[in-house]
RNA sequence: GGCCAGGUAGCUCAGGGGUAGAGCGCAGCCCUGAAAAGGCUGGCGUCGGCGGUUCAAUUCCGUCCCUGGCCA
């Protein structure tokens, strides 16, 4: 009976994976489904995670969490961090229980490497180093552009040909992976990634038209403003100043300058809002390469996708469920 | 009506006798523990219209139109 499953001792469960830019409609798809398959929901948003940051994380409202158990929003301290790595564990932990639950997993987000983190796993490095991190930032403000590159090249010249000059984050995370390992990086690479085992990954993604996404990110943006992302903000500011990192990301961003004084509000509203466009068609780059994706063209609040996607999960639930006792 | 400053890429603007650039937007792409971060690539567009000077004008001259400011 247990001869097809010669690769794990467990048989493979189902896992249904959500994915699509900012305002796409992941939550309002994520909940139907939840609902008629015995679902939960495992938060797949860097941002949401964080406690506190509620109006510019568009996370989902009491009622909706009522509909289905939620995991992993408000599992950070707004002066913690977050990483990739973390979230995987915390995210196949959780996994875990659902299943044990005998429950569909479904994740839903949009941060694309938390999600390959998850899905595919990382390379067995080294956690980052903020103290590290710190001197090589400030070396690299007095020393110029292409200093880290330099260092880099030196450490593990492989690395340094695959990362830019100019892209200073990646550069860092290099130099500190070589530094604190004490190994190349391209050598740690070749050690290969940590995928998720044990489970059958169904991934379906929204990919609305492009204008169409863009006016709707420009409307929420915009009630963003209205409904107290500013208060919220002053607030935050306050209560933890710099200390908080995701003040720095998308539309608090832009409210912290307005609290500054560096933009009046129109100036603000309409900035976030392009940011939030940027964002989602980075989005929609990283997404495209997913393997085996059902592409829903349409916003996750249309019915008609709603029935299209609740259709594919459910004709392949019983091939998925076909390995279970 | 007069004077001045402008009319150059979707937007904001730089430039200048040999048919033109930047930033942003937009599009495509990259991404292995800060990722709502960071980075890479892509620019022929009647250089406001019409005349003139010139081997050659978007660049000089004239004229007209439009915009802004000042003066009547």
């Amino acid at each position: 009976m247990g001869s097809d499953h010669r690769e794990g001792k467990q048989p493979r469960h189902p896992l249904l994976v959500i994915f699509g830019p900012t305002a796409s409609g992941k939550t309002a798809l994520s909940l139907p489904i939840a609902q008629k398959f015995d679902g939960e929901i495992v938060n797949c948003d860097s941002v949401a995670m964080v406690r506190e940051f509620e109006i510019g994380t568009a996370k989902p409202s009491a009622e909706e969490r009522a509909r289905a158990p939620h995991h992993l929003f408000d599992c950070v301290d707004p002066t913690e961090y977050m990483t990739a790595g973390e979230y995987a564990r915390q995210a196949r932990q959780v996994l875990g229980e659902i299943r044990r639950r005998g429950h569909l997993p479904i994740v839903v987000g949009g941060t694309g490497l938390y999600l390959r983190a998850l899905l595919e796993g990382l390379f067995p490095g080294p956690q980052r180093s903020e103290e590290l991190r710190e001197r090589l930032r400030s070396s690299a403000a007095t020393r110029g552009p292409d200093h880290l590159h330099r260092v880099l090249g030196r450490l593990d010249r492989a690395a340094a040909k695959k990362v830019h000059a100019n892209d200073i984050p990646k550069l860092i995370r290099a130099i500190e992976v070589c530094l604190a390992s004490r190994q190349k990086m391209s050598d740690l690479w070749q050690q290969g990634r940590d995928p998720l085992r044990g489970f059958r990954i169904l991934r379906i993604g929204l990919d609305p038209d492009r204008a169409a996404l863009y006016e709707r990110i420009n409307q929420r943006a915009g009630v963003m403003f209205e409904t107290g992302l500013v208060e919220e903000t002053r607030r935050l500011v306050e209560k933890y100043g710099a200390a908080a990192r995701p003040l720095t990301s998308l539309g608090y961003k832009q409210a912290v300058q307005l609290l500054r004084g560096g933009l009046n509000r129109e100036q603000a509203v309409s900035s976030a809002q392009q940011a939030h466009r940027n964002y989602a068609k980075r989005q929609m780059t990283w997404f495209r390469r997913e393997p085996d994706v059902v592409w829903l063209k349409g916003f996750g609040d249309d019915s008609q996708i709603q029935a299209e996607a609740v259709d594919r999960v459910a004709t392949s639930l019983p091939r998925i469920h076909a390995d279970e006792p």
